[in-house]
DNA sequence: GTCCATACCTAGGCAACCTAGGTATAGCCG
DNA sequence: CGGCTATACCTAGGTTGCCTAGGTATGGAC
């Protein structure tokens, strides 16, 4: 299953409670907090990582090598604040959504 | 705010609930029902309903012109359970979100 | 009789994501 | 040792899905 235009929010999110991780260990971990449905490609996620570098929300620094080379990133303030934000989004477009479905489709959670 | 990978679902949803209706109808109904949240551009809509049509999930007719022509649309059989597996997948994907986001996030609704 | 709303349509653009391929090292197993 | 798999990074370019931008035509209001 793709992440429908919700990428960064799930990127954003396992950082924030995740604290710093690199590249491949976001995946794992994404992949596991979504029990499996959310297993991406890396090259989906290592472009969306330089992307929102570029863009100040998370910095990245280079691990030594032990036992590998790895690219640690972490969400800066505005990364946090991104964050935040795109969960507002995202539950107000939950919401849209279930009002077109209509009332049988069960209420938005809390 | 864009449909963000679901414009078929919200399109089949309209349709089922609805009953039978015309593309710039279709529009009015999904903003309503929305409330103002998905406003689709027509270019969205009647390529989406064609491609809806060639998949057989809809079929249409034109109606003599009272007051105008219009092509009406309504949901085949096929059409009512694509429906109700993309409102599944629907529900797994807000699952699927929802468990990245953690507990926190609040919970799925039945 | 002009203007806005209704009602339909399509070509082409753009963004987001994935596919496919590449590099390099560590650790296991025979 | 020598091969294989897992870890770990990267990017170019294709695909998909939706939107932008433009077009046609009629009805009703003023």
């Amino acid at each position: 299953m793709d992440v429908r235009g919700h990428l960064d929010l799930l990127l954003l999110a396992v950082l924030a409670d995740g604290g710093p991780v690199h590249g491949y260990a976001l995946i794992a971990a994404l992949r596991d907090r979504s029990d499996g449905m959310f297993d991406l490609p890396e090259g989906t996620v290592y472009p969306a990582l330089h992307r929102l570098e570029r863009e100040g929300l998370v910095v990245s620094h280079w691990e030594p090598a032990v036992p590998r080379r790895r690219r640690v990133y972490a969400l800066t303030s505005d990364g946090r604040q991104a964050r935040v934000a795109k969960q507002v989004e995202w539950r107000s477009f939950v919401s849209g959504v279930q009002s077109v479905l209509g009332p049988a489709a069960g209420p938005v959670p809390a």
